[in-house]
RNA sequence: GUGGGCGUAGCUCAGUUGGUUAGAGCACCGGAUUGUGGCUUCGGAGGUCGGGGGUUCGAGACCCCUCGCUCACCCCA
């Protein structure tokens, strides 16, 4: 019970009976970002610590406390990446992918990232994300699209309930002209403030609103809304990124006091939200990000990405649609020094013939009736047979485990071709 | 980081106000059937009772500490 080593804390193994799962979600959502022709890139776990401090904001939870951050042995500051993005950006910086149009204006990627947080459902210090991100585009096209893209997944991977929330965060002048009014309006009634809103007025005005205390609705209610600041530019961007979801026929709410916990977010942003998982309810979130960019070292270039959460994703699949794993086709029991060995060629040379073959080898000897029962356990459609007797007479008896057929018998010579034969009657 | 619940076999769980050698089901291994799975049936193996300390003649049970899981706050995917 009590192993030697455990994995880490809020770190999990994903064990094979999820995995065929995983591989269902990871599939569909690699089909839709091929659909909409994004490629992927593969970036690095590690980056240098200042990346993110710089990018994320250090007043952020995120950045705060939460990161897993190191020396390397020359000394360097490193950190686990808690998120994609701001990788991402540098990538694209470092490899001069900015220009619109050309090669990686449109990415995703997939990986593990790494926060140090209290660990809960849904809710681990690593989970993976796939994330997309969209350079050199301003309009709110590619904002319309990207949400459109997640939607689509939800609906290939039949999930149900997940409510669309929509916000625009304005620009950052704006946005700073707001924080301004919402601080005056907030310091004004410091006193009907909780502590975490207090400590919220310090750090950062804006995340009061998200506040789910319901002693504070009220306050919460009565105070300045962005979308009355808004700049023309802002209103429009977030105007027509509706409408477009609208043509879309994608189902949304304009939660205003949607604000989302990153420092780099500006206008549209927006989050899918589940009831099915608890707490951490939210599988996919994203925004525009159009000053980060050039704020990391680059050239201006407005952005815009999501990332989803895949345990919270596979989760919500496995609690509808049970994926089954990949059974092989045939189980091979074999009995006998003589016949061991050549059912080991002949499970070799079927793998040569027959490629989409999935086959499985007897391991670990035991009766003929033992391997029977593992046959059967292993899913496979038939037993094949192969004793001293088959041996000498140069074939292989072949039992369905899961029809009444008679076993049959078939030489070694004609197998590949019966087993072609099996397939194509999808008695396999 | 704060708070609640829970840790007994690989899994799901019993275990009386503290009392001898800690149990069941499922799964696993073997036999009944010396070359045939699923359904039976019989047997076997498997536990430092999460870990450490304390109280006691005696602790799986009570107390303290600790680790882990879990749910919520917080935060976010």
């Amino acid at each position: 019970m009590s192993a030697k080593f455990q994995s880490v804390r809020g770190m999990r193994d994903v064990l094979p009976d999820e995995v065929a799962t995983w591989q269902h979600v990871e599939q569909v959502v690699r089909d839709v970002l091929s659909a909409y022709a994004y490629k992927e890139v593969r970036l690095p776990v590690v980056e240098v610590a200042e990346l993110f401090t710089h990018a994320i904001g250090d007043a952020t939870d995120v950045v705060s406390k939460e990161m897993y951050t190191f020396a390397d042995r020359s000394g360097e500051q490193l950190s686990l990446r808690p998120e994609g993005t701001a990788g991402c950006v540098r990538a694209v910086i470092q490899n001069g992918l900015v220009h619109r149009g050309g090669p990686g204006h449109k990415l995703w990627y997939q990986g593990p990232m790494f926060r140090y947080e209290k660990p809960q459902r849904g809710r681990y210090r690593c989970f993976n994300q796939i994330g997309a991100e969209v350079y050199g585009f301003p309009g709110p096209g590619v904002d319309a699209e990207l949400v459109c893209l997640c939607a689509r997944i939800w609906r290939l991977l039949g999930l149900e309930g997940i409510r669309l929330e929509v916000n625009t965060l304005a620009t950052r002048d704006t946005r700073d002209t707001y924080r301004a009014v919402l601080l005056d309006y907030f310091q004004a009634n410091a006193d009907q403030l909780d502590a975490d809103s207090q400590v919220r007025l310090e750090k950062n005005v804006l995340r009061i609103l998200d506040s789910k205390n319901p002693e504070m609705r009220d306050l919460i209610e009565q105070a300045p809304a962005l979308i009355d600041y808004l700049d023309t530019e802002s209103e429009q961007h977030f105007g027509q990124f509706c409408e477009l979801l609208d043509t879309a026929g994608v189902a949304y709410t304009v939660n205003p006091r949607l604000v989302r916990g990153l420092d780099y977010y500006s206008r549209t942003v927006f989050e899918f939200i589940t009831e099915s998982l608890g707490a951490q309810g939210t599988i996919c979130g994203g925004g525009r990000y159009d000053y980060l960019v050039e704020q990391q070292g680059g050239p201006p270039t407005p952005a815009v990405g999501f990332s989803m959460g895949l345990e919270r994703i596979v989760e919500l699949v496995s609690l509808k649609t049970p994926v089954s794993g990949v059974q092989p086709h045939v189980y091979v029991v074999a009995r006998g020094e003589v016949a061991v060995s050549a059912a080991f060629g002949l499970c070799e040379r079927l793998r040569d013939e027959l490629p989409w073959l999935r086959i499985e080898q007897n391991a670990g000897g035991g009766s003929f009736k033992a391997q029977f029962k593992r046959a059967d356990r292993s899913g496979a459609s038939f037993a094949m047979v192969i004793g001293e007797g088959e041996v000498q007479q140069q074939l292989v008896s072949l039992k369905s485990l899961r029809t009444d057929d008679e076993q049959a018998q078939v030489a070694m010579d004609a197998l590949s071709k019966e087993l072609n034969t099996l397939r194509a009657q999808s008695r396999l």
